[in-house]
RNA sequence: GGCCCUAUCGUCUAACGGCUAGGACACGAGCUUUUCAAGCUCGGAAUCGGGGUUCGAUUCCCCGUGGGGUCACCA
């Protein structure tokens, strides 16, 4: 870095006007892996200038996603532009009467703006001598980037002189805080040469740049509401696990450089490395990140993926998986998140676990087979070698010995597809060595009993 | 539309200017305790187009085209 003897520091300035989106999860976690990465520090600093449009409760919502990740800043309590107001207006005083910015009076504008977001306009606001000239910086991921800012017209920088806006505001505070890199989406990069000239203006050092590609809906346009879920927190309400997560953000944009997918936070902020950053938007897709979120859930031991289930569950369900972890274990392996387990779970299509099963007696025979007296005498054959295996060693592997060579004789279908559905009632299920060990070998014998009566 | 950024399988991406363009997700096929899922093996799948530079371009340059961003008294 061209910073070499300057301590990192780096900065995440969400404005609180909505949640925290998957798009501004990951520009934190970049500006937080650099940081780790460069032994700097990291600042939280919410950009609340237009009281207006920023509540408290998106200021939650992002200091809580930023906690999910595990992305953890070195200012307890973030800063907030709304209480350095002062700080700001002396530096705008200093601007107006060096000259590099004015007064301005303002005539009526053409009511319908373009954004359609006007609102009461001030008679005065002050403007930013625009020096038009040519703006050239080095930015970190894309190289050199020149804008003219002749394009740019005077801006507006403060409403009024005790109304600082944002173009003012970011400027003052990265000087301020001592911010080295600023490490920021796509969609800023037209800002940058406006925040160099009031710089320059004001005489600050500028900082590094670093603009990060956009994260894209499927479409490749723009990742917004209308695209299902983008609040993080949502996918936390859906059962992912904030490791999936900052692993998949990751490397959505970035790469390693080797093969490897799997990183703990840890690791990423050991090999973070922001000339490995992509120049080009990247396509969100939750199919990779639920590959990624599976990779983790199936890590977690039976008791902590209950422990996510447990205000889910009713009480004789919560009963039964803690009785039986490996059934937990089973469930989880047919799915790729807790949303989706507990999905499972009340969809009904396991209840022969947490009760009786309920048989169709047409599904009991394998297919291609109309003998019921051959099926009835294979379940019960079957039945009279389960008998014979102590309670305390009946298990899949001693079942499976113990069936085998009869299943080969008979032909394997025709003794396990039935054994299968006498235990679950279901044309699909895990196989019957895995539902014969979560039974036991008492609810094992009692469920083949009952078949075989059916045949009766 | 102006300005700016950008372009490798469907998606995320790898490839000091130099092997049959590699990996992952997804997809298809096969295997396993003949169902479901997982797992394993195999497979199909890409350098936007046109010009240059070069012995040689995915890679460098130009033009075109596509995509994105931005043009607020929002941030």
């Amino acid at each position: 870095m061209a910073t070499n003897n300057t301590r990192v520091i780096t900065r995440f300035a969400p404005s609180p006007t909505g949640f925290l989106h998957i798009g501004g999860a990951r520009t934190a976690l970049f500006n937080f892996l650099f940081a780790k990465k460069e032994g700097g520090s990291i600042i939280l600093r919410l950009e609340d200038t237009d009281t207006a449009r920023c509540k408290k409760e998106f200021e939650d919502s992002i200091v809580r996603g930023l906690a999910w990740l595990g992305i953890v800043f070195d200012n307890q309590k973030p800063l907030k532009q709304s209480e350095r107001t002062d700080l700001y207006k002396s530096h705008l005083k200093s601007l107006v009467e060096s000259g590099a910015a004015y007064l301005s009076k303002e005539t009526e504008g053409d009511p319908t703006s373009s954004n359609g977001l006007q609102r009461a306009k001030r008679a005065e606001v002050i403007r930013f001598k625009n020096p038009n000239k040519k703006i050239i910086f080095h930015d970190l991921i894309r190289g050199e980037v020149s804008f003219n800012t002749a394009d740019l017209g005077d801006f507006v920088i403060a409403k009024s002189p005790e109304e600082p806006l944002y173009h003012l505001a970011v400027v003052v505070d990265d000087s301020d805080m001592g911010v080295t890199h600023v490490i920021r989406g796509e969609d800023h990069i037209s800002n940058t040469p406006r925040q160099i000239l009031i710089q320059e203006a004001l005489g600050f050092k500028r900082p590094q740049y670093a603009h990060i590609p956009l994260i894209l809906a499927p479409d490749r346009s723009k990742l917004s509401k209308r695209h299902g879920a983008i609040a993080l927190e949502s996918y936390r309400d859906m059962g992912y696990l904030p490791e999936a997560m900052v692993n998949y953000l990751a490397l959505l944009g970035w790469n390693p450089g080797t093969d490897q997918e799997i990183f703990t936070l840890a690791e990423l902020a050991d090999e973070f490395d922001l000339s490995k950053v992509q120049k080009s938007g990247a396509i969100f897709n939750v199919e990779k990140l639920k590959w990624f979120n599976r990779q983790y859930m199936q890590k977690l031991p039976a008791k902590k993926k209950i422990a996510f289930l447990e205000k889910f569950l009713s009480a004789r369900q919560l009963a039964v998986v803690k009785a039986k972890l490996k059934l937990i274990e089973l469930m989880a392996e047919r799915t790729a998140t807790f949303g989706e387990l507990d999905e499972l779970i009340s969809s009904g299509e396991y209840d022969y676990f947490f009760g009786k099963p309920i048989y169709d007696k047409k599904i009991l025979l394998w297919k291609g087979e109309k003998n019921f007296v051959k099926t009835k005498t294979r379940l019960a054959a079957a039945r009279k070698l389960l008998e014979n295996i102590p309670a305390d060693s009946f298990n899949r592997i001693s079942v499976k010995e113990a069936l085998w060579p009869y299943a080969e004789k008979e032909g394997r279908g025709e003794v396990l597809w039935p054994l299968r559905v006498s235990l679950s009632g279901r044309e699909k299920s895990p196989d019957p060595f895995t539902i014969v060990e979560i039974l036991g070998k008492e609810e094992t014998l009692k469920r083949l009993t009952v078949a075989i009566k059916l045949f009766a």
